[in-house]
DNA sequence: CTCAAATAATACCAGTCGGTACAATTAATA
DNA sequence: TATTAATTGTACCGACTGGTATTATTTGAG
């Protein structure tokens, strides 16, 4: 069996290439000729590669949670680190990311979960999108639940509430990230909202 | 002199059409067919009362600024209203408008904003995005560096931390709008945030 | 009633969109 | 080395983009 031409480009490389296209973009912003050109292919080897437009924005934005969300989320339950310590960390590592100018600025999540209100986005797209949407709210409002410092301090009281203080902060820092803002400039709102969500 | 055929739509009318789309779709996602069938004229009417899409724009987002956006102001400086309570007015008229389902859900101008990075905005409408991103940061920090209540409660001391807390917290929840959340789920990321802000 | 001015409607323009057919290359197997 | 499978580059498709020329319609003034 002959087994054919090799492929001259990495898969891995040229999906981050997408992801960073689609982080600056959003999914219809993001026209063929951006990514292929950042992804340093053509059209037809994209195609053979990922199928489509919607499957390769579906394959990056997994790519995006998987490689740039979750690794944050271990800062929340760090052992021998103080409840609301690690709440800081994991705020201040997402953050940093938001703000780090090797990249697209502010969250690549929220950028093209504002566009599903458009309706111009297709239907896989739209539910990785909403499905990554939820997760954060239910992590947060299951650590403020069940963490033992968090019941302690009386925080597990309102749990869904403080939960969503935390997020809703979050995607604060990604719009204001995505205007070019420093990160030195946010940090005092994440000591505010954390030391907010403690008083009620 | 002749005096011509009366025009057949308000001016107005079809101008706050046209905001209606912008906010749903940004500038980009607006195509001039999405525009022309809600503002309920055809092409050559739309490009002989504003100029073309840009044009258009810039006006609409002006009629945003002046009819969605300044009302609420005023109550940051109403008499007789101590100084945290008009913030949280003023938050909540802003979060109210942001989840109301009479019209796009979040913020037109957070939307918009998103958009700049891509490249893909023209200058003028550019030059007035970045204008209105910088207002609100100056409002704020002029609120509490200069509001008697405030310097009195030594809110003054870190008044642009502050305003910028604010600031990023209303970008949160209009984020957290754009994604259908009630206004309901909102408000206590508020009253949080205003109290974290009092402790430093 | 005629004429001129302003509007509206239709049709069209070049350029770009996402997507693909087809032919030219490349490489391993027989 | 001939064959065959896989990838590459080029050229193209219909649909749609922002924008406009042209024609048809409506209006008030003379």
């Amino acid at each position: 069996m002959a087994s054919g031409r090799k492929k001259s480009f990495d898969e891995n490389t040229a999906l981050n290439a997408a992801m960073a296209v689609f982080w600056q973009k959003g999914y219809v912003g993001a026209t063929l000729m951006d990514l292929t050109t950042r992804m340093g292919i053509n059209k037809p080897s994209m195609y053979s590669a990922f199928g489509n437009k919607e499957a390769l924005f579906v394959k990056a934005t997994q790519c995006y949670i998987d490689t740039k969300m979750t690794p944050h989320m271990e800062l929340l339950f760090e052992e021998g680190v103080a409840f609301k310590q690690r709440l800081k960390n994991h705020m201040l590592s997402i953050v940093s990311m938001q703000c780090d100018p090797e990249q697209a600025k502010g969250c690549y999540l929220a950028l093209c979960q504002s566009e599903l209100v458009s309706g111009d986005i297709p239907e896989q797209a739209e539910q990785i999108l909403k499905e990554a949407d939820l997760m954060p709210s239910k992590l947060y409002t299951d650590l403020f639940k069940n963490d033992a410092e968090s019941i302690a301090l009386g925080l597990n009281e309102n749990a869904e509430a403080n939960g969503l203080s935390i997020y809703t902060l979050l995607k604060g820092t990604a719009s204001m990230a995505r205007s070019g803002i420093e990160k030195s400039q946010l940090e005092y709102s994440i000591d505010s909202i954390i030391a907010g969500i403690s008083i009620h």
